[in-house]
DNA sequence: GCAGTAGTGTACCATAGGTATAGTTAATCG
DNA sequence: CGATTAACTATACCTATGGTACACTACTGC
């Protein structure tokens, strides 16, 4: 009757983080109950505290699985756009395009942005996982500033811009874009948010 | 001992209101204990259910406040606004750019918003109280796209946009800056996305 | 002196997080 | 083959918390 085998430990583990995942963006962090974790996948409270030693180490495992997914995701949009086109301008509005096109095409719109669950509920962990959610930030604002820099290179901005605040613009147009298309039960304002950020990278760059 | 009086009855919700707004948006509303306001407060547990029937009501009329005190905020401004400029256009940016010092000068950064809390906790309310949180996002888009469409009676467009979507783009700017102000404990983060939303806008209609 | 307002006091219950400890099963490694 | 390790189960227990119910009270204004 017992169906436990050694190999089955990491494949529990993912089925935790997933379930959690989608519980705290329901509903936060503090009201997802280990119970209602345990329940789902089917072991008892002690197999949850093996995994994990407690409640902060799963919110931590959750987040950097989350940073981690979205860093390859962006990752492979960019670098998929910039085969596409030799110049970084172009190339980043591909990567821009494909990006809102994948947000307008999950069958439910985007789940939900865990950095953003957790700025709201940040009293509720140490201190190791809000600067975890700090850096994820910081590393989004490098990665579109540096793009920002290499696209000024070939063509100087037509309207005098602040990089790293529009480094800053794709973050806040995700996160805002996610929070809106979830209250308005629309899963098409994210992408048209991208749509409209990509526009105005254009017209900086390019004029109108 | 006693020092109740029938007066302070609005006074102690107020408190009440104002202190759970606070823990609210710093863990979250599961994790804001009764116990804590009403020690806060300094009532009783039967003092908190005479003002609310329950938490959900509590949820309610934090809510419904918050909602009225930003409407009653974005009405002055543009209204200031409008008042230094006859032209829809203008009188917009300048309200804008108001908006922008506004936030500015908070302390200690905005303290967030209720709207994009509740949407990342949706789970924990009530059918109403989720309604109401999308009555006012479709408030704000209907205000901006109110305001867009009479510009664009002045200046057409010189680049081809989606009124709707530009509307939303301002609650998208304000919630997204404010996760990304409060994650990097950065205050500039937001007025800097609310200028470029300004430049934005005026490049749509007066071209660069 | 009575109604209404703004509470207090007490009792109660289910659930949650967390700790401790001992035992079990199945694969793996030497 | 035997020992070790991974991945759990079982049981018991503790404290705090959210939430509900209901009876009672003190002050205030009319």
């Amino acid at each position: 009757m017992n169906e436990i085998s050694p190999k089955r430990g990491p494949e529990t583990r993912q089925h935790l983080l997933e379930f959690a995942a989608q519980s705290v963006l329901a509903k936060g962090f503090a009201a997802t109950s280990i119970d209602e974790l345990i329940a789902a996948v089917g072991i008892t409270k002690s197999g949850f505290f093996y995994h994990f030693k407690n409640k902060n180490e799963l919110a931590r495992a959750l987040l950097q699985r989350y940073i981690d997914d979205e860093e390859a995701l962006l990752d492979d949009l960019f670098r998929r756009g910039d085969e596409l086109h030799e110049d970084p301008l172009h190339g980043f509005l591909v990567g821009l395009k494909m990006f809102a096109e994948m947000m307008q095409d999950l069958p439910n719109g985007h789940p939900g942005c865990l950095v953003a669950s957790y700025c709201y509920q940040e009293n509720l962990f140490d201190r190791d996982v809000r600067e975890l959610n700090t850096e994820a930030v910081l590393q989004w604002r490098q990665r579109f500033r540096e793009r920002f820099d290499l696209i000024a290179e070939r063509y100087p901005p037509k309207i005098p811009v602040d990089f790293d605040a529009l480094a800053d613009m794709v973050s806040v147009l995700v996160d805002g874009g996610i929070i809106i298309s979830k209250v308005l039960r629309d899963k098409e304002v994210l992408p048209k948010q991208i749509m409209l950020l990509r526009d105005y990278v254009r017209v900086i760059f390019l004029g109108t």
